[in-house]
DNA sequence: CCTACCGATCGGTAGG
DNA sequence: CCTACCGATCGGTAGG
């Protein structure tokens, strides 16, 4: 019966469900579960819950349950990845572009993108090949980007290694802070991009 | 027909199956299929069958696969601590004590711990509130060693930060290089740690 | 430690 | 997007 979920007595008022962006209803509460959780601790049931489906309905949205990692793994990266250009796009000398560099990693990396990050770094190796390659692909023009951060960091003496390997080390730090940061603590993203910026960098003049 | 098991042609030959440690078998393989496809992704069947047994008989020396699971944790965690407490037993100079912790830690990180490690790090979390708690107690003993080698470094002048933030990025720095290092690339574990040093610690003279 | 098995749950689908 | 369902697989157990 149709005409119940179609209220005549209100015309013009809000829709009783809105349906627009159920699939981007799924991949937040996706990625949520899955941090939680991880993937495969996660059922389509889980998901179908949190979003007040029934467990088959997840599929008209998503062919199978690795789209929708998939779907949560590219926001992550591709929202990382724009934030780091936009960055770069504002032209600054050396020091000042990696610390907003660093700031804006932390602040996406522990609050808004804690979900989608975390599952592209600690979840997306369960993708399978071809999947995978994408964010691959993906995640080494993050690093390329940054490597030339830090190159200009070198030549500018405020680094005095800006090899693969520190870049791996400095990303490392950044990353494993989504393991251990609390909301709730006393700490916050900008603190900790700082002290990672004092740990890494020269002493100022 | 137990007499097949017994060749008695071959009188104080070695065991065709010295049985000892099967228990130390399941283990091992349990930590390397836990770190290849993670804990969920990884069933009693596929650990049955690395050690050549049935499904049913991994249970006969674990209660659980849970309890696998906390014993691949309590491994790494067990042999990160007592390697750490090894090297704080050297008498060292702060700087000195500091790049030997470095060098064991990412020793076996990245080599023999490679799989009890990445467990501990990335799998533990899926335990059940009392087993995790058991393996938060242990990880933090290991920071608070971690932390007075850290502060006689700030004393001596060697770091300039030797907060609980730093510590926890240095640590991440080492930790996620479990993520990326390829034990058939150009690297090897005592470089890393070795870039990790100069890049936090002050200048040498 | 194996054989044989169980109840529960899982990802996914047909049809509407 | 729901209902109703399926085949496969899972962790675990009884009995030997």
């Amino acid at each position: 019966m149709e005409v119940l979920n179609k209220p005549d007595s209100l015309s013009a008022a809000a829709p009783v469900a809105p349906d627009v962006n159920r699939r981007g209803d799924i991949i937040r509460a996706a990625g949520r579960l899955f941090r939680q959780k991880g993937y495969n601790g996660t059922t389509i049931r889980d998901i179908a819950d949190a979003v007040n489906m029934r467990s088959g309905s997840p599929f008209y949205h998503f062919k199978s349950k690795h789209e929708i990692l998939f779907s949560v793994t590219t926001e992550g990266i591709e929202v990382m990845l724009k934030n780091l250009e936009m960055v770069i796009a504002n032209a600054q000398p050396a020091r000042e572009c990696f610390e907003s560099c660093m700031t804006t990693h932390m602040n996406y990396l522990l609050g808004p993108g804690r979900d989608f990050a975390w599952v592209m770094l600690y979840e997306s190796r369960l993708l399978d090949p071809t999947e995978r390659a994408i964010v691959h692909r993906m995640s080494a023009r993050y690093e390329a980007v940054f490597s030339g951060v830090l190159d200009r960091l070198a030549a500018s003496g405020d680094l005095l290694d800006a090899s693969t390997i520190a870049r791996k080390l400095i990303l490392g730090a950044m990353n494993w802070s989504a393991q251990w940061y609390d909301d709730k603590g006393a700490s916050n993203p900008q603190a900790i991009a700082q002290h990672l910026c004092a740990l890494v960098l020269t002493e100022k003049n």
